[in-house]
DNA sequence: TTAGTATATGAGCATGTATTCATTTATAGA
DNA sequence: TCTATAAATGAATACATGCTCATATACTAA
């Protein structure tokens, strides 16, 4: 579980451990980055971005492109809420939702290439 | 579940549906891409990320480093390894891991971009 | 070959998450 | 005010995931 167990002297690069621990970012900050990869790693989630990607939608319109149901869509939509990845507009009944910024068309992007090489 | 339930004509907007649908990309690349961003999302190989932003690592490095159990980081590099997000080279005893391309690091990038804002 | 070390892996468990179902809230129109 | 509709939400459940523990594998050196 740690240096008893494993990792002796020869082992563990010290020097580059150093160096490494010196410049890591903070470790909140990292969670945080966890927790905004998290919310984009769902495919029911990545869908609704890949639709809002073309255009703002209400979640009737998202039900009908995702097939799922109302309560679903609904569930999803509140994860990308709080995760500040879609914002959203009331308009009489219906609220439309649509992507917070362009960091996200950004990361989709620098996903996709990724994937396809 | 379905329109019968929830969205009647007044609510979906049918043109814009209708164009979106079209753009959408093929669905298992969506699944796909939702598969590497959760690969992305966990705190763990986050910070193991973010160390081999730095440095090319062995194993026992990061054991040093993130302060888990080999085994618990062994489990997390296999989950990096199969989303191609990290390769390695063997060297001996030691397994080294480092970033697999630039994308990762325009990801890691983007989010953090976008998480400072 | 034997012992020791670095890494990987399978099983088990506890926790987290996505969906469904039932219900509630907010709004619009009659 | 009453009814209908769009959206949100809580509870329940089935499934996924991360960690630990024990063990296996791969390599090195004696």
């Amino acid at each position: 579980m740690n240096k008893v167990e494993f990792c002796q002297e020869d082992c563990v690069n010290a020097e580059t451990v150093l160096k490494v621990r010196e410049r890591m970012a903070a470790t909140d900050q990292l969670f945080e980055l966890a927790d905004l990869f998290k919310a984009l790693g769902d495919s029911t989630r990545m869908r609704i971005l890949n639709a809002l990607l073309h255009s703002e939608l209400c979640v009737c319109d998202m039900v009908d492109i995702i097939g799922m149901s109302q309560s679903a869509i609904s569930h999803q939509l509140r994860v990308l809420r709080s995760a500040k990845i879609v914002k959203h507009r009331k308009e009489g009944k219906n609220v439309f939702y649509s992507l917070d910024d362009n960091h996200i068309r950004q990361l989709l992007k620098d996903g996709l290439e990724h994937i396809n090489e």
